[in-house]
DNA sequence: CGCGCGATTGAGTAATTTCAAATCTAGTGG
DNA sequence: CCACTAGATTTGAAATTACTCAATCGCGCG
């Protein structure tokens, strides 16, 4: 039971039967279909998810309507609008699945209690917030340094099982490219 | 003393004044001159810097010898090369004052003990560490959704002094744009 | 005054976008 | 099994945007 969270957890912290008992009392589980939202832009966020198998798309939508990609959620993946689940203001993001998606979600009062109860889950909470934080600061760079072409071969060398699970429009949204540029990159 | 310090952190978890006196046992004060490096790229990095006052960059060289600004770190801001600082790695980027610059500094193992002896100062980091991150994914944004011209402009907006404290070459750097091509979007 | 750095301008080149059309592919129903 | 359709991908061509390299400008400081 919960075999997923517990090992993700625990390679960061090692937990107790008793303590991850009262972690996963935290959690609610949960299955959505492919196209189903867990977070619409404008609505509230009430839950971060954790990924436990499927795929979601994180975007947000300018003023023409397009949906960049900010990120893809896969496998043992956190994922939320986190300004608006902090915040508890409205999303200016969209989660949404881009395969069938089991998650573990869980509240901002859960979580707030959680980390007041076992302090080492805040501190798993801060390893996963730097590593996402230097994820970001990474692909930052790679807009500041890198070509196209090369941010779509770093892309497919760190994840190479996305080309074959989500459409190249979205690669391409995630690149920061028109569809068509990306089409013209492996020619 | 180390009233900046103090009033950063209170602004997110209240101390008493024992508390604090145990926070600042844990850090070094230090002044760095105009262009002195605090972190240097292919270095050990030793410290996470809190900014008093002055400006610094972090930057990233690639293989053309080209700085990309990844960040400027200015006054209440905690800066790094978070991925070396964590694992004791070598830096992949530099961090060098702009301008005469205090600031306060933590080692990793002293940060270790620190959280460790007041959950509280976890909280803390764990708090910045989240607005850090998603402070990146902010720029990541501006990035997939905004002209370079509309980049500029949010740039300025947010931090109007910046554009009379640093060469412009730098903000353009930070644009993820040519210098020259800089300084045509403002005509 | 003149040096040096940063900023701007010009011209040619390269990369990317847009819009439109053509092609491919997977899934559906007959 | 085949035909058909919707969505995804590719291709073409023109227009835009950005880059590079070189030259010039502007200004503060010794």
């Amino acid at each position: 039971m919960h075999q997923k969270l517990r090992q993700h957890i625990e390679a960061i912290v090692p937990l107790t039967d008793e303590e991850f008992a009262f972690v996963a009392s935290h959690f609610s589980h949960q299955k959505a279909k492919k196209r189903e939202f867990l977070i619409q832009e404008g609505q509230k966020v009430n839950h971060v998810f954790f990924v436990v198998s499927g795929l979601l798309k994180l975007t947000y939508r300018d003023e023409m309507a397009n949906d960049a990609i900010v990120s893809f959620a896969m496998e043992d993946w956190w994922e939320s609008d986190y300004q608006a689940f902090y915040n508890k203001t409205n999303a200016s993001l969209s989660l949404q699945c881009l395969e069938p998606t089991e998650v573990y979600s869980i509240t901002l009062e859960d979580y707030k209690k959680l980390c007041a109860g076992l302090h080492k889950m805040e501190h798993f909470f801060l390893e996963k917030a730097n590593r996402g934080h230097i994820a970001s600061q990474q692909r930052i760079i790679s807009f500041l340094t890198l070509s196209a072409r090369e941010r779509y071969e770093q892309l497919l060398k760190r994840y190479p099982s996305l080309l074959q699970r989500v459409p190249k429009s979205l690669i391409a949204s995630y690149l920061g490219v028109s569809r068509e540029t990306l089409s013209r990159l492996y020619n």
